[in-house]
DNA sequence: AGTAAAAAATGAACATTGTTCATAAAAAAA
DNA sequence: TTTTTTTATGAACAATGTTCATTTTTTACT
């Protein structure tokens, strides 16, 4: 098995039918090198699969996708620019898995409570087959200083929105500003249980347990709503 | 007011009595250099309030220490280790504040949801206060590949097992696994909370609503298990 | 087709980093 | 004082992101 080949589908280019929000750099492009951008992406995105955001490094991806190094910087400006197209993938991908997870629930006419359960676990399952891209999209993110372009903020806050939709159906979730909260507040745990136990590889505790706890912490949010 | 003065008290060495948990590095050390140690931990601090973990730059730390770059290397081997010893006086000083919240919240006989609140707000606060040297500690063990060492991990341990105490006074939480399983996850959702918030800089949505979600979150999990 | 202008690709060169290590200075021991 | 051990130093190295003058390729035009 030649180390280039890899037998987890990669994030690289199979998702995302979405443009890539690029608000079109060098202004005048024509359709005149398609592919060049995709190998690179690729490439890039291989890396942080296998080493992490560390891994992203401009000389190797440039070898990778048999361009010079200045080609990178003339194609993505910088590195920066090149994780972020990353991770907006990412977002993109996981943004479509939880609206299909949300369809299918509610065409199976689950309740509120099942229908967040499903958007949980398709969370976590993501989280847990994207382990090191998931990771560098929330390392990146962190290590920025100046607050990201619209576009990529818009791909965060489609994330959010799910859960808000799930929220709504809620019986005792009437007015905007609580549902809102309730939604961040159940997104937020949910994503801080998925993290803490994929921030340690899953080592620490198996993935049942994680699953329990998300299971606690929604059933208790529901409970507490349906309640009300 | 000079650049170097900062009015914030600093994580330096103000708290955190306990030893920093190294263990004895170059084989017999005798009592000869207090001091230096404790500059160049106190510059490091200073630097990651100031630009956060990439502002932490051997070079200019060594010369705020006072001391030639090299030394640095001599002190601490690399500056991930610098980075451990200042992350886990982080933890220390984390800990002492919940475990005193604790205890006056139970000094103060409130119920074990109000205790839970009191924890929650400690931490919050925490998080708010020192809000760089967080980020700092949570993109450093992000980053980090290998796991980190014992003394490290268990500061860590302790955190949770405050959350734990505080759940065990529960009305419904008898199993020790369940308990521990509540205990994770009301302790990484609200660590979700507050990160995301702290992420982006508390810009998105205003603190209030961070606190009203931390309560949403508490209320529904408290009452889950009042109930049970 | 041939030529000129525009666009894109190149990779050597620069600046910044972490880190090492031969050497010098200082301290301790004898 | 001399010797030995410990500590401090900073020049040097390697790896990295990034720039930019130059070359190559593509496009536009006659």
């Amino acid at each position: 098995m030649a180390p280039n080949e890899i037998s987890t589908p990669s994030l690289g280019a199979d998702l995302s039918p979405q443009s890539d929000s690029l608000p079109a750099k060098s202004a005048g492009r024509k359709g005149f090198d398609p592919q060049i951008r995709e190998h690179v992406i690729k490439a890039a995105t291989r890396a942080i699969e296998a080493k992490g955001l560390e891994g992203l490094k401009a000389r190797p991806i440039a070898q990778r996708a048999g361009i010079s190094v200045g080609s990178i910087y003339n194609l993505f400006g910088d590195l920066d620019e090149l994780t972020r197209i990353i991770n907006g993938r990412t977002y993109d991908a996981l943004y479509e898995i939880e609206r299909s997870a949300l369809e299918q629930a509610r065409e199976a006419g689950k309740s509120p409570r099942e229908q967040m359960m499903d958007l949980a676990a398709a969370y976590l399952d993501f989280v847990e087959t994207h382990q090191a891209i998931w990771l560098a999209a929330l390392a990146f993110n962190r290590n920025q200083t100046e607050l990201p372009p619209q576009w990529y903020l818009d791909k965060e806050q489609a994330l959010f929105r799910i859960i808000e939709d799930a929220i709504a159906t809620f019986p005792g979730a009437a007015q905007i500003e609580a549902r809102q909260n309730n939604a961040r507040a159940l997104w937020a745990s949910i994503h801080g249980i998925v993290t803490v136990a994929v921030a340690d590889g899953f080592l620490m505790q198996p993935i049942a347990n994680v699953w329990t706890q998300i299971q606690i912490i929604v059933n208790a949010v529901a409970g507490s709503l349906e309640v009300e």
